[in-house]
Formats: structure tokens, sequence, C-alpha cells
DNA sequence: GATGGCCTAATTAGGACTTCCGGTGT
DNA sequence: CACACCGGAAGTCCTAATTAGGCCAT
């Protein structure tokens, strides 16, 4: 059961260059997201039960994706409409119709999200061989080029971050990369764990796992060689190869982060010996965020621009080869919502946000994207009243209205620009 | 009493790892 | 020798879908 105050809705758009969006202003996104367990996010600095002793490059690194962005929060829009599409899933439908009541956020209703181009079965096919049973959905599986997707799993609430999307987000924090995890090449999604050992243990505290190491992890990551989800490199040890990337991926350079840290500082004694100071003397002294972020309760980081703009317009992205991709960073716009989003929010949503007084009574410190959803889409339904005044009734409402009246209701999510990590690519 | 709707707990199926292992390569 | 790497096999965890049963109203 939803909590109200588990919920957080936000726009996917706002992780994605808004620039981008033009081609796709008329699909809106609306994502209703569940704060992830309370207790994941104090993994940064437990005591590791297995008596060893905790690398302060482990607890940095924790602590990094303590000021992460919620990673459920990242990476199921996130990944879900930027990666996922490009392995050959369109949407076709809403992705989700956001209630919100006088009592807060009552429902989420998720809609189909994903077609696969691929599901051509019959539907015979799908029926469950035990007598009388209805046709079983079957759970969505993880985004693979030839595999069903459906948008809902990533839009559940809890603890449901992949590996590949939390080395995503890994190498997309610049507490994290270049330190632990880096690009080595970009361009064709080659990544390398620059400590292993580190990010295991930090993929073993993101999944309350202590005993994770880089063994077990890397069996994992194996698993995804067959799905095809990751490349090995060959004659390189720790480097991997994503076969797709989203294409508003931030690609944080060795010149963006600190002096990369090899594996070997992890174990080869600096567990107990390194002190707090000395260890974050490492981290980046550009980043003056990062300090003051020690100071504050980790909230939303990458998605929330008003925590972290400062991080992201230092953040270059990779050096462009001759056959570049449209690497992009993310938006400085202070503003969740742009002219073009206006789609977005549904009749329904914004009739509902006449209540906004009760959602903006939310504690803003907690519900911070909540709260700022809240006020911008006040500000959308002051424009939708004007519009609906200067258009002589043919406003927003209309617009929307016309959207649903052709097949797909309230709002939809067309495939953004991805970039497939093919051959022709590189 | 029969029927239907609603709700909830239990069951089931399946995906994504996790754990363990033996082996090879560097 | 340590470590990275590989892949099979079995197990665990989690979630969504489904079912069954209780309750209530008609």
């Amino acid at each position: 059961m939803l909590q109200q105050s588990e919920l957080i809705f936000d726009f996917a758009s706002d992780h994605v260059n808004t620039s981008q969006l033009g081609g796709y202003s008329d699909y809106p996104a609306v994502i209703v997201e569940q704060v992830p367990h309370p207790h994941l996010l104090s993994y940064a600095v437990e005591p590791c039960e297995s008596g060893e002793e905790e690398t302060m490059e482990t607890l940095v690194a924790a602590d990094s994706l303590l000021n992460m962005d919620c990673p459920d929060t990242l990476s199921l829009e996130h990944y879900s409409q930027t990666f996922l599409p490009s392995l050959g899933d369109v949407i076709n439908t809403p992705v989700t119709q956001v209630t919100v009541s006088a009592e807060g956020i009552v429902g989420a209703v998720d809609q189909p999200q994903w077609h696969s181009l691929h599901t051509k079965k019959p539907a015979a096919q799908l029926q469950s061989k035990k007598r009388g049973r209805k046709p079983r959905h079957r759970r969505a599986e993880s985004p693979t080029p030839n595999i069903t997707v459906k948008k809902d799993k990533y839009n559940k609430g809890g603890n449901t971050l992949y590996l590949w999307q939390f080395l995503m987000e890994l190498l997309q924090d610049r507490q994290v990369c270049p330190r632990y995890i880096k690009w080595t090449n970009p361009n064709e999604g080659i990544f390398k764990l620059v400590n292993s050992k580190a990010v295991a243990r930090l993929w073993g505290k993101h999944k309350n796992k202590p005993d994770m190491n880089y063994e077990t992890m890397g069996r994992a990551l194996r698993y995804y060689y067959q799905r095809g989800i990751l490349n090995k490199v060959e004659g390189q040890r720790l480097v991997y190869q994503f076969t797709s990337l989203p294409k508003d991926m931030i690609y944080i350079t060795d010149c963006d982060g600190t002096k990369e840290e090899e594996d070997y500082d992890d174990n080869s004694g600096n567990d107990e010996g390194v002190s707090d100071d000395s260890d974050d003397s490492t981290i980046p002294s550009s980043d003056q965020s990062v300090d003051e972020e020690d100071s504050h309760p980790p909230q939303k980081k990458m998605s929330s621009s008003s925590v972290r703009a400062p991080a992201i317009q230092r953040t270059r992205p990779a050096p462009r080869p001759t056959v570049q991709r449209d690497t992009v960073l993310r938006p400085t716009s202070t503003s969740l919502i742009q002219e073009q989003h206006l789609p977005i929010v549904s009749a329904e949503m914004l009739r509902t946000l006449q209540n906004l007084p009760k959602v903006q009574s939310l504690q803003p410190a907690g519900h911070a994207s909540v709260f700022k959803t809240a006020q911008l889409l006040g500000s959308l339904c002051e424009r939708q009243a004007a519009a609906e005044v200067s258009v002589d009734g043919k406003g927003v409402r209309e617009t929307l209205n016309e959207k649903s009246h052709h097949g797909q209701k309230a709002s939809h999510v067309e495939a953004p620009q991805l970039v497939p990590l093919t051959n022709s690519d590189h």
C-alpha cells in the first residue's frame, strides 16, 4: 500500500535535456515513484558485519550514493525511458495517471506502457497451462534487446535497481566516477571498474548483501553477457561494455573527478589506515558541493537541479570522436517543466491539483520533488486557465483531451532518442 | 438462501540475482 | 600465488498475478 509520504511524482523530463524533448513534446511522461526503503538510505555508514574493516573508499563511495539521486528515482524513469526503448520497445500508451485528491496522492494507475515489437505470440501461447486459469501476465523481464519490457516494473516501489542501472548511476556520479568506476571509452559504452571491490561493496550495500564481493557481482555481470546488456572487452580486466546507453548519459571523464584509485588502494591495508580526512582529501576539491552535501541529508541529487546544478555544470561530456554520439549534459535549468512539456499534465491531474494547497502543505524538505512539482503544476494551472480564456475555449484542456481521444489517453511517452552502441556508432 | 461485489490473505510463477564451485588464463 | 574471468547449478529474494475465502448488500 502506497503511503502518501512515500510518493514522489516527478517528470521524466527532469532527467532529460529539454532540448531533446522538443520533438516529443506531445508525449508527456508523468511518473509516480516510491521512495526507496528508508533503511537503504543508511547503508553508507553501517559497519561491515563481516568483521572486515570498511574501507574509506567504500565509505566515501557509499556516501556518495547517499547523495546520489534516489536510485530508483533516477533509474526507474530515466533508464526505462531512455535506455530501454533503444532495445526495441516502444511506448504506445500513457505512462501513468496520477490522481491527487485533497488527501494527497491517492493513487497512481499504471497502464500498459511498453509494447514490444517482438511480442507476436498468439494469445493461446500465453495461456497458462493450468486449467481455468486466466492468462497470466508475465512479469517484465530485464531490458534486453528481444525481451518485452513493461514500464510498470520500473515504476514499482521498493528497492528495484538492476545492477546495470546501478553501474550507470555510479558512472554518472562525480564522487564515484572516475574514482571507483570510470569510462574508458564512453562513446562505445566501455567502462572500467577501477576499484572493483568498492563497487561490489556498494552494490552489496544497495542490495543489503553485506557479503557481496566482486566475484559475486561479476557473476551477475557475466549473466548480462547472455542477455545482451553487457559485453566483455577482451584482453582488459575489469572492463565491460554496455551494449546500449541512454542518450542523455552524463559522461564524467577523468578530468572531471579525482585521481582514480586503483584496486589495490582498497585492499592493501588502507582499509584500516585511512582516515576520513585523508580520504576526503582525494575528493575533488573543485566540487565544493561535496562538502556541503556531506552535512545535508541525502536528497535528490541528479534529478533535482536545485541541488546539484553546479556540479552538473562542471560535468563535461567525453571527448567526441569523429563519429560522435549526441552526448548531452543534464539541463541546468531550474525549471522542471518547460513549455513544451505542457501536455505532460493530464487534464485530470490539473483538475485534481486544484487541491494544490494541500499538496503544497507537504514538507518540502522531505518531499522536495512533490513540492516542486506541485508548485510548477500550480503555475501550469494558471497558464492553462489563461490559455483557455485567450484561445476561446481551445486551450490546454482541449489539447489534452484531443490526445486522449485519439486512442491514447492522457499522456504518452515516445521513445526518446537512443543510442544503441552498434558498430556503426564506433 | 442465492447471487454478486468488494476486500484481503495466501498461493503461485518467474525474473534477477546470489552463492558456490571447479576450472582456465594472466 | 593472487586475481580476474568463465559458466554451470542450485538457491534466495522479491514482486505481480491469480486464487480462495470471508464479509456484506441486494
